[in-house]
DNA sequence: GCGATTTAGTTGAACATTCAACCATCCGGA
DNA sequence: TCCGGATGGTTGAATGTTCAACTAAATCGC
């Protein structure tokens, strides 16, 4: 017998498309800014903050692509241009010899810290601004319920 | 003087955090979804949809990356590659030498029709079922005033 | 009418991401 | 100890996206 599919009430398609736009053009804008600011996109920026926050403000490969959100080959190639760009290092690990350990450098650690300021106001004036402390406080609930849904399964 | 930059409070941390991460996974889902089941990515599935839902099923280049949030060079890279797919055409416009018209094939329409339940499936298990119904509509109205602040500024 | 500006759309190059294939090393068990 | 699978990471090719430059046609101002 065929599955009926189950097609979006009205409510959720306006929710659907409103969500789509938002965090679309909310990225765009980010994404954006940061390009001509810091010269990187954003996954190059969550990847460098990832290594800042790092004990030793160093990571192995496979933790730093979970922390980031990115493949594994993504990262690789990630890497290669920050690597290039002067902002990462990368060594060999002492305890695993397939392993790898990206490292952040001074000069990286220095870009991180002058684009910082400029893409926290931007997620500042493009987000939270527009938003009450009741629907901040809704929205951090609905991503964490979300993140554990879509992550636990 | 200096303008000190308003860092974002533990709360706001914890609510970028979790809603990057969220965002994140949802789209890379149902992009992975899409591109396995239908052989294309969201971008493209969303162009197909504008097209669907206009009138003739068919619109002007500039009017449909409007409506798919799209630059108009990606746009044009976009359509190339539908076009080559056999989903979509391109026909000149009569009132504007300057225009083009994109049409969807009834190809593209049929291609759309299979893809579109499992794509429904996959926005309401991985989002909706995840949400209880009040949640559903609080990430209405957020997203529209998001949608609303950030393309009306 | 006519030059200046704006609008519509495309193009190619540089860059980013995905996917599958691949090599090397590690680990578990007979 | 050695075999088979699992893990860590990279690579190249195909695909998408961005950016700036460009052509052509419409529109504005006079």
């Amino acid at each position: 017998m065929a599955v009926m599919t189950r097609w979006l009430d009205p409510d959720e398609q306006r929710t659907w498309r409103a969500y789509l736009t938002a965090s679309r053009v909310l990225m765009d804008n980010l994404d954006r800014e940061l390009q001509r600011d810091a010269g990187m996109p954003h996954a190059y920026y969550e990847i460098l903050v990832q290594l800042s926050e790092a004990p030793g403000r160093q990571l192995r490969m496979s933790q730093l692509a979970q922390a980031a959100g990115s493949s594994r080959s993504r990262l690789s190639h990630a890497v290669a241009r920050l690597e290039a760009a002067g902002w990462v290092r990368r060594e060999d690990c002492p305890t695993d010899r397939r392993g790898q350990i990206a490292l952040l450098t001074d000069e990286g650690f220095a870009t991180l810290a002058a684009a910082a300021p400029g893409h926290v106001e931007g997620v500042r004036r493009h987000l939270f601004d527009a938003l009450s402390p009741a629907q901040v406080d809704q929205l951090r609930r609905i991503s964490e319920t979300l993140a554990e849904h879509l992550t636990g399964s």
